[in-house]
DNA sequence: TCGCTGATCATCT
DNA sequence: GATGATCAGCGAA
């Protein structure tokens, strides 16, 4: 896959983790009262895309992202954040989506209630480690089968998909040049954080 | 609005 | 022992 990287060829494994990381957007997460509609993703190709934490094979870390398809992995980042992931593909491929942002469609006041840090309501669940601020979202989570009602669970969206856009990953210092970051075009609570300085526009 | 920086730790080398 | 898929607060402009 290193070479689809590269080269920009793409094969059906990768298309599919492309699909699914569109269909994604306009999708609903879903714990408690608090419903979280998902408004920018990126993909993660796995073993082979030096940006994925996947890329040296799996760790007592990653080996959600190894399993199947439909879990969440999440890890913690910089001494003090936690971010998730939709694991995509069969088990094995370690494809998933890095959850960047969303737009808070309900459970307002809990959201407020945990976050503690004074937003607009368009920035509440802007950037990855504040999504999983909203949702409360902890290595507690990690594994989480996301189909099944109940607890913390993704909710497929209605009808056509919203429009989407495309660009470089941000933050990445690998690979960051293909474009696999998708989001709903023109939505407030898409993250500006400037990309990663290897990234062309 | 932009740019800088401190916080803080699991993971891997 | 270094690194990182980050955020929030601050000051400058």
């Amino acid at each position: 896959m290193l070479r689809m990287i590269t080269t920009g060829q793409t094969d059906g494994v990768l298309n599919d983790l492309l699909d699914e990381a569109r269909s994604l957007l306009g999708a609903r997460l879903v714990r408690d009262d608090v419903t979280l509609r998902i408004t920018e993703v990126e993909a993660y190709a796995g073993a082979d895309d030096p940006a994925s934490h996947a890329f040296r094979g799996p760790t007592p870390r990653t080996e959600v992202m190894f399993g199947p398809p439909a879990r969440l992995y999440v890890y913690f980042s910089y001494g003090m954040h936690w971010c998730a992931n939709v694991v995509c593909g069969p088990a094995g491929t370690a494809a998933a989506v890095l959850l960047r942002a969303g737009a808070v469609e309900s459970g307002m006041e809990t959201v407020r209630r945990r976050r503690g840090v004074r937003l607009a309501g368009r920035d509440l669940a802007r950037g990855p480690a504040r999504l999983t601020a909203c949702l409360a979202i902890s290595g507690d989570d990690n594994g989480t089968d996301l189909l099944r009602p109940g607890g913390l669970h993704l909710e497929p969206r209605e009808g056509s998909g919203p429009v989407i856009a495309q660009g470089p990953r941000v933050g990445v210092s690998h690979a960051a040049e293909v474009p696999w970051r998708f989001w709903v075009d023109g939505d407030p609570s898409v993250s500006v954080y400037r990309r990663s300085q290897r990234a062309p526009r």
